[in-house]
DNA sequence: CGCCGGATTGATCAGTTTCAAGGCATGTGG
DNA sequence: CCACATGCCTTGAAACTGATCAATCCGGCG
């Protein structure tokens, strides 16, 4: 396998149980990671998207599956054992991968307090505003995934995630693209709105990846 | 401070958004972390039992608040500056604290892949075999906490997790001490019938912690 | 013995899920 | 260029689960 690769939409990337042979840098596209439940629901833990850094695990396995959200998502790869045995006697980069599972633990525990939340307004609020800080430009948000995703990632129902977003659209909190459908596409009018739903330690600010190591991790030995 | 403290029932260790002062180990009692939400509901992040180690942070700030479940819970505690500014030179403590930021995140993904659990009995039974795996004795547990706090961990009222607690003992899956009631007192006696409850993800086993490395974060200097 | 914190149980209530039926946009083939 | 199929979103109505509100119980303790 070359250090890149693309995927076709729904296309496994891995699954749960595996061994942990890749991490993951998302070049285009994005990426769901989620968890079987039983009854056919899944438990979606992140989406990935550019820059992103995903699949490296605390142990040799994979906790999780991840699969392509969109057609043609493409990520880099590397071999894991690689980088953790370079981490044994590099202590910088071993800061540097104590640092990605720091954020991922702290994207965990922002999204166990949103799971914890009791509404669904309050869900989806919290959805759409860490997807705004994600990959919104300027109050629009294009989102790749479908509104199952949204829904097996926030606790809800595709049916009751569309009817959350209407409400909000009604309230004039957001709207979709041209008429009341979202279509994917939002478009965030008042974000204090949303803010003063959810308790203020349910918002997640993520300093940006360090470059340096990225590179530390990607090139080519 | 010395370099343990014993706190009251319900007594406060440290608060969201404080300065990340301390990090604790429980030597006796039991703590709970939570983080606040609107309404007056709490999220509790977890709970933490006698040799657990809890308040290193990702970085300076407290993002949870904790305080004692039980009356004369007794914590040893170090400067967490310290600790990080050793790890700065020390590549073994560094991958020590490493280890422990991995063993939140497994704990905290855990957490809520239970928390898109879909019903109330899901929720309990994930609930009970955790606690079993933590403090069980031979299918006994002895829970410190209150079902109010329960409830607060695994996203129910307190009254559904009595309800819950009374239909699993009338299914025979356990026994309270004695009468109907439990009384913070469960007698595991048919582990496999929460097991298939749950989907073969939602178990959690975590390996003993490094006693070496303990020594090394809570040694006098 | 009476008080108190917490657990339990009962009876509604409310919000989300479930089941069902369209709607809209896109793509494909004739 | 239209007819139709597909995938997903939207909306409606009914069913259900857990939340709420309220009362009672139980064990421990002053």
């Amino acid at each position: 396998m070359k250090n890149s690769h693309s995927y076709q939409i729904n296309e496994k990337v891995y699954e749960q149980g595996e061994a942990a042979t890749y991490i993951y840098q998302v070049v285009s596209g994005a990426i769901r990671v989620f968890s079987k439940l039983n009854n056919g629901y899944r438990q979606i833990g992140s989406f990935f998207f550019p820059g992103d850094i995903f699949g490296l695990e605390p142990g040799a396995r994979r906790r999780w599956s991840a699969e392509a959200v969109v057609e043609a998502t493409t990520v880099r790869l590397t071999k894991r054992k690689v980088v953790v045995q370079k981490a044994q006697s590099n202590l910088s980069l071993a800061r540097g991968l104590w640092n990605l599972t720091a954020r991922d633990l702290l994207h965990a525990d922002h999204h166990r307090v949103m799971l914890g939340l009791v509404t669904a307004e309050e869900r989806m609020a919290a959805f759409i505003l860490e997807m705004n800080s994600r990959i919104g430009v300027d109050g629009e948000i294009d989102l790749p995934m479908k509104g199952t995703d949204i829904g097996n990632y926030v606790g809800l129902r595709e049916e009751t995630v569309a009817r959350v977003i209407s409400k909000l659209a009604d309230k004039g909190v957001l709207r979709g693209n041209g008429s009341s459908r979202w279509g994917r596409r939002l478009n965030l009018r008042r974000h204090e709105r949303l803010r003063a739903m959810l308790p203020p330690s349910s918002l997640l600010e993520l300093p940006p990846l360090s470059e340096k190591l990225i590179q530390t991790i990607f090139s080519k030995p």
